[in-house]
DNA sequence: ATTTGTGCAAATCGTTTGCATCTGA
DNA sequence: TCAGATGCAAACGATTTGCACAAAT
C-alpha cells in the first residue's frame, strides 16, 4: 500500500477498492455501498470536473442506484472531508474537482468545459492584505477563454 | 458634462438623472421609466455588487414599482451594454458590479461580503498558455478571506 | 442498541419564459 | 405607428429538507 495522502494527487496511479475504503476510514466516515460506488466513479486515478447529474448519471450506468439527495449529500461530505474540491464557475451548477491540490481553471465560454491549469503556472506575484480581522483562505483564478475563430 | 467613459470608473462623481439618461441611449437602450428607476440605483457614483433581489427590494423602497422579472432582464441588458460585471462566487446567486474595470475580488465566506480589489494590487506574473484555438478574455481572481477569529 | 446514512417526494430558491398589454421614439 | 419593453404568473432546474426506513458500529 502506499500513501494515501500522496494517491489523492497523483493522477496516475490506479486505486483499488481497498485504497478507496481507507480513504473514506481515514475521512471518519462510514462505509456505505453507495460511498463506496460514488468514490469508486470519482477516484479512479485520473481527476475530474463533475457535477452531482454527472455523478448520478454515471452511478445509474453501473446500475448502482442511488438517489440523487444521496448523491448530493455525499458530495458535500467528500468536500468536507476535503477529498473534494467544490468550484464555482457557472452561477447554476456547483463542479466538484477530484483534484484537491492547490490549482486553477480554464473555462471555455463557448462549450462550459472546464480545464485544470497547475498552480505552478499561474505565478501571483504580489496579494493585497485582506480587509482587516480576515486571512486569506484560498485564491481561485479562473481564466475564460473563448474560441478564436 | 463630463466624459461618460471616465464617469463609469470614478467612483466619487456624483451623476445626474441626465447623465444616466445619456449613459442608458448611448448603449442603445429605450429611455424607459424603469430603466431610469434601476440606472439610478445602480449608478450613484459608488461602487455596488448586487443581487436581482437587492435591486429589487432598493427599487421597492423607493417606491418604484418594477416587476423582478424586468429587473432581471434589466440588469443583463446593463450587463450586455457593458455598464455592469457579472461575477460568480456563490453557485446560487448572480452579482452584478458596478465597477466594469478590470479588477478582482475579496469574498469573505463569513458573511457573504464582496469587496473590490484594484487589478493593479494583484500581480500575476505569469499565465500559462490557453488550449489550442482559443484565447483568454479574462481573468478572475477571487481572494477566499475568512475571519481571523 | 444507538447512531449514522439513505431514499423519496415535496419544498425551496434564484432565475427564466410565454404571452398579453403598454409605451417610447 | 409599432418594435421594443414590461408585468404577471407559471415554468424551470439545481439543490435542500423532512421524515420513515435501513444499515453500520
Amino acid at each position: 500500500m502506499f500513501d494515501k495522502g500522496l494517491a489523492l494527487n497523483m493522477t496516475y496511479i490506479k486505486l483499488s477498492d481497498d485504497d478507496r475504503a481507507l480513504m473514506l476510514q481515514q475521512a471518519g466516515l462510514r462505509l456505505t455501498r453507495q460511498r463506496q460506488a460514488l468514490a469508486a466513479i470519482l477516484f479512479d486515478g485520473t481527476h475530474k470536473h463533475v457535477t452531482a447529474e454527472h455523478v448520478h448519471a454515471a452511478a445509474r450506468k453501473k446500475r448502482a442506484a442511488i438517489s440523487l439527495a444521496t448523491v448530493y449529500n455525499t458530495l458535500h461530505q467528500f468536500t468536507s472531508a476535503g477529498l473534494l474540491r467544490e468550484i464555482v464557475i457557472d452561477a447554476s451548477r456547483i463542479y466538484f474537482d477530484t483534484n484537491v491540490e492547490s490549482h486553477h481553471h480554464f473555462f471555455d465560454e463557448s462549450n462550459g468545459r472546464l480545464t485544470d491549469v497547475p498552480a505552478s503556472s499561474v505565478a501571483i506575484a504580489s496579494l493585497p492584505k485582506p480587509p482587516s480581522g480576515t486571512k486569506i483562505d484560498r485564491v481561485d483564478v479562473v481564466l475564460r477563454v473563448r474560441g478564436k475563430a
